[in-house]
DNA sequence: ATGAAAGCGCTAACAC
DNA sequence: GTGTTAGCGCTTTCAT
């Protein structure tokens, strides 16, 4: 069923038909009709690939994730898709699994086969990054990259306010698990940092971990040791799996110790007691990066490259007061 | 940079070049090398679209998830991402939003610029689907077709399981919180059902809702007015929500109430107590479907075109005995 | 073992 | 407004 089968059956030129589908406003109403009726009953429909290789783009965008699994990823991938569709872009999505060398072959292999690549914070060199993107429009979450476009989530400020918190709450003795490097994990450690300072404050500073349950679990065993009353962690995963380990252990949160995570998924809210933690806007990411990619894959350059999202703390029952017997 | 730069530049023409690229050991190996090497300095790389449309074949898969932010479908796509890049198909995920339309759309957009499709636990109607059948090799899973070959995951006795297990607790009165219509929902009432008969007790039913987290929050309010000691969810993350509603109410889990999930997803073992849960295989059932997939589209047809994946009931803490006070 | 030539199905100038 | 004519970049007979 090729549009020549629709053009015989219409009386018409294949490019007729072409125009049909493509800019229908610049064919006749009535050959229009016709071509649409032939169409119909052919049960025909233009071939994408096809079309992608004479248009020479293919209307799709593509997507790299860390782990499909996280739910932070989920929250960008959901926002994409949204502002894809409604770009009338197609938008593909896969995973690295946390594997610098899978991140590399899954971008490799998108590359060529859509007009715009996301790629969220990316673990791959700059090199590479930069190989990309002289192959295809690229924009980056969460990573710093010259001369490629970027969404960062910064979360410095609200990170800090997370500290400010824990102190007015009486607690002076604060360890953070910090994650993976990356522009994450620095923004957060930083901020941190900077709020320590300024209120006279120490941080224990644990890990990196990965950015998992139980790199919380056991992490918490080592938080109890270090003597804090009060725990940072760098995600809301690594923050449940404390929770988990604190109350197999029969420490009572927040009465023996406050927990903060990062990221307020919806995980946040679903464990006993629920997290306060650092709202990262990643939907807003997720929609930004997104419809940057499609200015910059459009051409509508709007001269902005880069973006920062802030943070906020929000504040839920998972941290609490210094009791007299928290030390 | 096409074949014919890279040809020119190794002086061959540019049927060896592809053929170097398609079927290198048709060319003798001094060629070969030569075009190599002009590739490399080219750093030329064959154009999948043109490749796709020339072969009549992607080399891409498909595959169309309810909900990209469930664990479930998590699990399923990295299941079927490992199967389909083994076999050397890259994946392409989308995700329907739990909307009908969405599914369907997802699904004719994708058809067409892939060797293969995977539906999983479709919504969209018999006749959508055999339509789009008949476009593309489509497998399914949980959903009922004539001629679409699926991959169910059976539940209906590990879910008794479940029952003869609160059973043995001394539990008499149990809920079900009935999720969305479908195949799982329909395996795992009726295993409900079967097992609560077969030991003379009477369920209470409730529902349908929505397989979230919020739907388990709203749903606790009800499950205590109905007075059981015992209630099983339709997924983990109903019965999260319920854990979390029981909590804010001063309803002990699992003294004065035990709550079973299904999925057996990460949250089952994030939240406090631990979910007992009926373990649903969901990557292997990802694996086969796409292993199914594969074989169908290359034609090796193994003549099985359904299979049916046995779940199992794992206890945790949310599960416990009857107490005076239960009743 | 390699080359010439004819497409794959659609689009895009350019005529008329 | 519509048709003609070249491709888009690669594969694949069919010769040689």
């Amino acid at each position: 069923m090729t549009i020549r089968d629709v053009a015989t059956r219409a009386g018409v030129s294949p490019a007729t038909v072409s125009r049909v589908f493509s800019q229908p406003e610049t064919v006749a109403p009535g050959t229009r009709q016709r071509v649409l009726t032939a169409a119909e009953e052919l049960r025909y429909a233009p071939n994408p690939v096809a079309r992608s290789l004479a248009r020479r783009r293919t209307g799709n965008l593509g997507i790299v994730v860390p782990d499909i699994a996280n739910s932070f990823s989920a929250m960008i991938i959901k926002a994409a898709q949204q502002e894809a569709r409604h770009a009338e872009y197609a938008l593909f999505v896969t995973a690295s699994e946390e594997l610098v060398d899978d991140e590399e072959r899954q971008a490799r292999a998108l590359a060529p086969q859509v007009d715009g690549l996301l790629l969220t914070s990316p673990q791959a060199s700059d090199a590479c990054l930069r190989e990309l993107a002289d192959i295809v429009p690229v924009v980056v979450t969460n990573r710093l990259l010259d001369s490629v476009p970027a969404v960062l989530t910064e979360s410095a400020q609200a990170t800090g306010h997370a500290v400010e918190h824990l102190h007015a709450l009486g607690h002076r003795e604060v360890a953070y698990l910090a994650g993976p490097d990356g522009y994450s994990n620095q923004s957060r450690t930083s901020g941190l940092q900077a709020a320590c300072a300024r209120l006279g404050l120490e941080p224990v500073v644990l890990g990196p971990f990965p950015a998992r349950f139980s790199s919380g679990v056991r992490a918490a065993d080592l938080v109890l040791a270090a003597g804090v009353t009060a725990v940072v962690a760098f995600n809301d995963d690594i923050a449940a799996g404390l929770l988990t380990r604190f109350a197999d252990r029969g420490v009572r949160v927040p009465e023996q110790i406050s927990v903060v995570g990062h990221d307020d998924t919806a995980l946040a809210e679903m464990v006993t007691p629920r997290l306060t933690t650092v709202h990262i806007p990643a939907a807003a990411a997720g929609a930004t990066a997104t419809q940057l990619l499609i200015r910059y894959v459009r051409g509508d350059d709007s001269g902005v490259r880069r973006y920062e999202l802030p943070s906020e703390l929000i504040v839920r029952g998972s941290t609490g007061p210094v009791t007299a017997r928290s030390t």
